[in-house]
DNA sequence: ACCTGAACACCGTTCAAGT
DNA sequence: ACCTGAACACCGTTCAAGT
C-alpha cells in the first residue's frame, strides 16, 4: 500500500518458460519448438528468455526434469521387485504423457538439481535393501537406470517425419512381399507381429503403445537382477564377471 | 576407348556423402555436423547434397546404419545366450567407435533397408531357436532390441557442452559435500562410485567407459530371458502377463 | 544426370540500449 | 532487475538455371 501503482511484476519466470516449452513440444512436436517460438508464445523478444535460462540445452534439460517429476514409487512397497517394477512403469507413464520429449532424455539425464540426486539415493537404497553390495550394487544401479530409459525412449522415438506416408507404405509393402526363403522366421510370424516390433514397426509408440512387450521387458530385468543377487550370495564376487 | 575424353564422373555419390558426414560427426561432434558443413568438406554447394540424399533425417539414418553395419554375431555360436551376449557387445563396440552418433540412434532405428530386416530375422531366429514361441517371442525380441540400444545410447549420450567445466565442478562439489543425513546410501558409497554411475557421473562414456557395468547389464538381461523361458515351458502362457 | 546459384524462412546467441 | 532491439553467423530446403 506504499504506492498507488503495484510494483511491475515480471512478465516472465523460469517456470512459465518451461511450461510453455513443454506445451509447444506437446502440440507442435520437437521440430516446432525453439527459443524463438517459446518467446513468441509468451509475447516477448527471443532474447528475453536468456535472462531466465542460460541456453537451449539448459531449457531442454529443465523440460526433461519437469516431465519426470514425481515418478518415484512409494518407499514402503512390499518387495524391492515391486518397487522397481513400479519405477519402470512410472517412468514410462511420465514419458507417455509427453512422448515428444523422448529424444531429449538421453542427452539430458544428468544431475542438474538436488532432486535428481534424491532419485539416485532412492534407487541405490532399494537395491542395497535388496541385498546388493559393492561393487555389484553400482552395476545393478546402472542396469536399472539403463533399463528404465531404454525401452521407453526407443518406443516413443520419432519416426521419419517428412515422407511419412511414403516410407510407411514402402515398409508395409516390403513386409507383405517378404520372400519366405530369405526371411523364414519373420515371414512365418506375419501378420501376427506387424507394426508391433522395434525396427519393423511403422507407427510410433504414440499411436501404437507396446504395453505387453514392456511388461515382459520389466519382468526380464527384474528376474535377471534376482538371479544375479542369488549368485552374489552363494559365490565369491570374483566369479561373476566371467 | 570410344572417345578421347573420359565421361565426366560425378564428383559426389551417396557413399562419399555418408562417409564425410560420419567424419564430421566424429571430429567436430554432432553440433559441427550439418548438410552445409558436409557440402563444404566436399567442395560443393549445399544444394548439391540433395541430389543424392532426400533430406537431413535420411542422411542421419544412413549414418546410423553405416555405423552399425556388420554387428551380427556368427550364427553358429554355441548357445543362444552367447549369441545374444555377443550381439549386445558388438552393438556397443560399433557405437563406441563413433560415440557422437549415439543421440541419433533412437530416432533412426527403423527398417530403411533390406539389411535392417535381415538383422530382425536373425534375432527372431535365434530367440525361436532358444525356445520362445508367440506371443512371448515378439516380447523377447523387443526386449533384446531395447536392451541392445538402452545402455549404450545412454552411456555415450552427450553431456551439457557449454558450461562443461562449470557444471562438472558443481556436481563434483555437491557430491563432495553430500549431507549423509539426506543421502545416507550415496554418501556411504562415495568416492567408490564417483563418476561411474548414470545421472551422477560427469564424464561421458567416451572418456569414462562403463565396461563392467555393461557386462552385468547384459548378464542381467540374459538371465532374465532364461527365467522367462523356463516359466513359459512350465506354465500356460496366460499366467505370464500377470 | 548432376551441380550451380540465388533466395526464403528460419535458427541460437551476443551485446548494447532502454526502463 | 528485466526486457527491447539490432545484429551476427549460422541453419534446411525449394526452385530455377546452367552444363
Amino acid at each position: 500500500m506504499r504506492k498507488t501503482t503495484l510494483p511491475q511484476q515480471p512478465a516472465l519466470d523460469r517456470q512459465r518458460i518451461i511450461q510453455t516449452a513443454l506445451d509447444l513440444i506437446d502440440t507442435q512436436g520437437l521440430a516446432g519448438f525453439s527459443i524463438r517460438q517459446v518467446a513468441k508464445a509468451l509475447g516477448v523478444y527471443p532474447t528475453a528468455i536468456y535472462w531466465h535460462v542460460p541456453n537451449l540445452a539448459a531449457l531442454q534439460a529443465a523440460v526433461v526434469a519437469h516431465v519426470q517429476h514425481g515418478m518415484m514409487p512409494s518407499p514402503d512397497l512390499a518387495s524391492w521387485q515391486d518397487w522397481l517394477k513400479q519405477l519402470l512403469h512410472n517412468f514410462r507413464e511420465k514419458v507417455k504423457a509427453h512422448p515428444n520429449t523422448a529424444p531429449l532424455i538421453g542427452a539430458h539425464l544428468s544431475a542438474n538439481s538436488e532432486v535428481d540426486l534424491v532419485q539416485v539415493e532412492y534407487i541405490l537404497g532399494k537395491l542395497q535393501e535388496a541385498g546388493f553390495v559393492m561393487p555389484a550394487l553400482l552395476h545393478a544401479y546402472n542396469t536399472v537406470v539403463a533399463a528404465m530409459t531404454g525401452f521407453t525412449t526407443l518406443e516413443f522415438a520419432a519416426q521419419p517425419e517428412d515422407d511419412m506416408e511414403n516410407w510407411q507404405q514402402q515398409l508395409q509393402h516390403r513386409l507383405d512381399t517378404l520372400e519366405s526363403g530369405r526371411y523364414p522366421v519373420l515371414a512365418s510370424l506375419l501378420p501376427g507381429v506387424q507394426n508391433q516390433g522395434f525396427i519393423f514397426r511403422w507407427d510410433n509408440g504414440k499411436q501404437q503403445p507396446m504395453d505387453t512387450s514392456f511388461d515382459h521387458y520389466t519382468e526380464t530385468v527384474i528376474l535377471g537382477l534376482e538371479q544375479l543377487l542369488a549368485r552374489q550370495s552363494t559365490r565369491p564376487a570374483e566369479e561373476i564377471k566371467a
